[in-house]
DNA sequence: AGATGTGAATGAGTTCACAGCT
DNA sequence: AGCTGTGAACTCATTCACATCT
């Protein structure tokens, strides 16, 4: 099996999760083993990029035969880390901070939304899911209670950089970050940025070529 | 200037609704002139970068000066249609939709949302934010009565492409999708997909490769 | 025959480096 | 002198095409 290489990319890595989903639901429909050729029938790429893209991490397949359902199944969810659970702090528990906690919980055994806190005090004390909120101001003791390993940072931009930085002094392992900014990060800390107002823009641009007589190309 | 062109990289688009957050910023720091350089170093990009992505619409430039501010942002502003409100209709007021629907009005006047939908009938007539909740089921009627231009779609993946194609067929013209499917899309209707799990399982995969020794890089 | 795994070819996206304008 | 706009060079990502294995 090849070594896991130095660098993956994010392009690379965000694909492994569509074809475990695409998996998965293949394996609910009780198909045991599929060919790259029609995976990518279904996911709408090509039957190359899949192989490459798992070539990256090793041999998975059968040559004339294709992939075993289950066996890719568990060995792309050990490669993201599915087949263990992360504990994770929301922090900042608006309307999108406590949706994800919601969602996240539902969605998935491998993440778990272990604590949540927030700035305003009137939120203190009420529940988010299965967890209660407690005072940013605590947010260090809080990430070392819970033995939290992922920040989901949903704060205005702003408090951002400041509620970044004491994640990570307090140990976190990774950061998933909704704030609209660019936080100056550890570079040893994977973080990751997610901007859901780009997405939306993205649109606005296609909708207003769209006026100008152009057809809207299909964003991908 | 350039004519638009023919295609233009969702990188490239995504970019600039960061340009133009940041300009927004320094306008209200009061800086009036900021060249390609300086922006990119608040932006952690090359100014290379900046300047090309700027050049596929035109030239906003001053040689020897740099991009005026107010001007920048009021051109960039136009490009992404911000300058003009979108009518949202939210398919699927579960947490991520109806997070969305209270984030959506809040932030932005360029986005409004102006309809939403449910499956639910125990959810039909609660308020989301500003609308009352309708139902799934009078999809059509709701977008044409409401002329909502971009439908969000929050819904469980099983019920996605349907309410895709009713929203197409309703004669919907953007949709950003959250549901974990690849939707079968009308190559007219720019459609933009986005799946949250996908940004924790990339973390999940470099938590990982930390575990192993390997110091984590991070991610974008 | 039919599928994978992979070097080679192509294409997309970014950076370089400099001519040209203020 | 300083900064933009841009072809050319380069780097990263995808696709091709085929040797290899079942």
């Amino acid at each position: 099996m090849a070594a896991s290489p130095s660098a993956v990319s994010s392009l690379t890595l965000n694909r492994l999760s569509i074809y475990l989903r695409a998996l998965r639901h293949l394996a609910e429909e009780g198909v045991d083993t599929i060919s790259s050729q029609r995976l990518a029938a279904r996911l709408d790429l090509s039957a190359a990029q899949i192989r490459k893209d798992l070539t990256y991490f090793g041999e998975f397949g059968v040559r004339g035969v294709g992939y075993s359902v289950t066996d890719l199944t568990a060995r792309l969810s050990h490669l993201l880390g599915l087949d263990r659970t992360h504990p994770i702090i929301v922090v900042g528990t608006g309307n999108l901070g406590s949706a994800l906690a919601h969602f996240l919980n539902f969605a998935d055994r491998s993440f778990r939304v272990v604590a949540a806190v927030d700035n305003d005090p009137r939120k203190i004390g009420r529940k988010v899911g299965e967890v209660t909120i407690e005072s940013s101001s605590r947010l260090a003791t809080v990430v070392r209670r819970s033995g939290a390993q992922i920040g989901v940072l949903t704060v205005p931009r702003k408090a951002a950089q400041n509620n970044y930085d004491q994640l990570v002094r307090a140990g976190i392992k990774a950061v998933l970050n909704f704030a609209p900014i660019r936080l100056v990060s550890s570079a040893d800390i994977p973080t990751k940025s997610v901007d859901l107002r780009v997405f939306l823009e993205e649109l606005g641009f296609h909708l207003f070529q769209g006026e100008n007589g152009r057809p809207g190309a299909s964003a991908r």
